[in-house]
DNA sequence: ACTAGATGCGTGCGCACGCACCGACCGACG
DNA sequence: CGTCGGTCGGTGCGTGCGCACGCATCTAGT
């Protein structure tokens, strides 16, 4: 905190790590309270809410979130068991399987939804106006590499997540598969 | 997407969700691999290297961050077992522990922490101006109920995460303590 | 047609963390 | 001085998720 960064970079950068995680944490709850659902959870009934006969594949879900395949395979999962999407095989790819989301699902997320939405309306969107909204999205992409501010976005290779360990042994010693 | 968030609402919320975390994981992924450290136990360390002799309450770190004291118990526990940091019982109170941090815990953290700032310049804080910075700063403030947009911040009474549930029961079922 | 590699999904295992609870301890009050 | 409610830190247990890997399947090359 003190000649690490400087006092504007502890302030936009902390105030970003502290302010959004508890954000976060606000809504993450409500949505579990309410809905009884987790936000992975929610983003996947969302994506099969508007996708084009409320299925999608897999590996489709997990591209569009910040999950992994297993990962979504596990979310799946667990709507499954709560009776939200049912799996499906898919005809034009043995390997392949579609989530598809039931009635009860649907209905579950639109009433999740709702709620959801008002928080982060409550929480987030109000406090900020239009132009304000806006900004803040044109910051959002240019954190995402489009909209560079100085190299032209090298293209990403494939989603990678902690491969390869570099340096310093994990904390807890075990090491991956030794 | 279509008429529950309007397009400028899913480009501001939306992106901040998708976005910062991506932005995240690659920032901890960056952690992990070259200084062996989860995010958590990157702030204990760094709070811990800019306390007074070194040293805080267990309490007063959970505070300062988003853990619960009891997660916080653990992330000291990881930290003495790689030695950077040692327990001390509060002379002052009987009930309390400190953690102090070690040579090698402030020698390893230097070195994490010379790291992490590269990157997180690199990722985030390059891609703005210091004028964007001060005004990403005062929006973290405003998310945080300093600053009011509307209401003037009733005062938190105590940090509560998911305590009792009102609708909805979780998904895997199993309620708390039935 | 056969085989080698790539790809999609699911699963065993481990880790990080929250909640509920416990024992130790503090402070106040009778 | 004893008691009693509140607080501190640690622990048992459950959950969510990632990685490594396995199986089934697709695809290309011979």
């Amino acid at each position: 905190m003190n000649d690490l960064f400087t006092k504007l970079e502890v302030a936009a950068w902390g105030g970003l790590v502290g302010a959004q995680g508890r954000l976060f944490l606000r809504i993450e709850d409500d949505l579990r309270r309410k809905s009884g659902i987790t936000h992975a959870e929610f983003e996947v009934l969302l994506r099969l809410c508007f996708a084009t006969k409320s299925r999608a594949r897999i590996q489709d879900l997990a591209a569009a979130s910040l999950l992994t395949r297993s990962g979504t395979s596990r979310v799946v999962e667990r709507l499954v068991r709560a009776g939200y999407v049912e799996r499906a095989g898919a005809e034009e790819d043995g390997r392949g399987a579609y989530a598809v989301l039931t009635k009860a699902g649907r209905e579950h997320f639109l009433t999740a939804a709702g709620q959801h939405v008002a928080l982060v309306r409550r929480e987030f969107l109000s406090k900020f106006s239009d132009a304000e909204l806006e900004q803040l999205a044109a910051f959002w992409r240019r954190i995402d590499g489009h909209e560079p501010p100085k190299d032209p976005a090298p293209r990403k290779p494939q989603r990678s997540r902690s491969t390869t360990s570099t340096t310093a042994s994990r904390i807890k010693g075990r090491r991956r598969r030794e």
